[in-house]
DNA sequence: GGGACCCATCGACAGACGTCGATGGGTCCA
DNA sequence: TGGACCCATCGACGTCTGTCGATGGGTCCC
């Protein structure tokens, strides 16, 4: 929630960070650290057009309906993916821009 | 805990992550997913000689003294920080290749 | 219209995590 | 030797988080 940097985020490196810059970064970064919230990058990612289904990524991800769409909300939260509805399918694409914001932020 | 792979980790792109490789990534991610540990990575970071005091970090991090030894345990026991004791103090220093290895994995 | 299907949300629960005060081992200096 | 100092560990506590089953709103097809 909240501010939605237009960046996102001071590096590690350089600057010293301060405490709200490192809650940002921290909050970036917990949205990653998750094995299903990997795996869910990674299979889309890996998919056709680099965008996936939901139905397609349950079964792969060894979790529940209800828990995929949680960590696929997360993610989208988090920036990492956008979501877009067709028909009662939800597709997922990758936010390459974002990925690559990380790294910038811990190896400048 | 267990393995301490010689490189770290398994590319999210690319092939997609199995359940274990995302485990590893997953924790190593973790442990940098918290702002404590990201502002003293960074107080590290920027201190003379790439290394630092553990009394000198107490200060600016605004954590209690347990509190900060326990995630400068923390971040060694991922390999982001080497501990090397001198005489009553301990001093910490950053692990290039370690913060490198993260950024392969997210961007390759 | 009715039924099958996809998916987000809700409520609940167990486990993990960040934080602190108290404690004790180790080191240095007077 | 005694005291001051640094720091890791322990025990405890409240909070956050990953997971699931149940539920309900939408959408498509027959």
């Amino acid at each position: 929630m909240g501010t939605s940097p237009p960046a996102c985020c001071a590096p590690v490196t350089g600057q010293v960070l301060g405490e709200a810059e490192a809650v940002e970064l921290a909050e970036t970064l917990k949205a990653l650290a998750d094995p299903a919230r990997l795996r869910l990058l990674s299979l889309i990612a890996a998919s056709d057009g680099g965008e996936a289904c939901a139905c397609d990524l349950i079964g792969p991800v060894e979790r529940s309906q209800p828990t995929v769409s949680h960590h696929l909300s997360t993610l989208v939260d988090a920036g990492f993916l956008v979501r877009e509805k067709r028909g009662r399918w939800a597709w997922y694409r990758i936010v390459p821009q974002r990925l690559q914001a990380i790294c910038d932020a811990l190896c400048p």
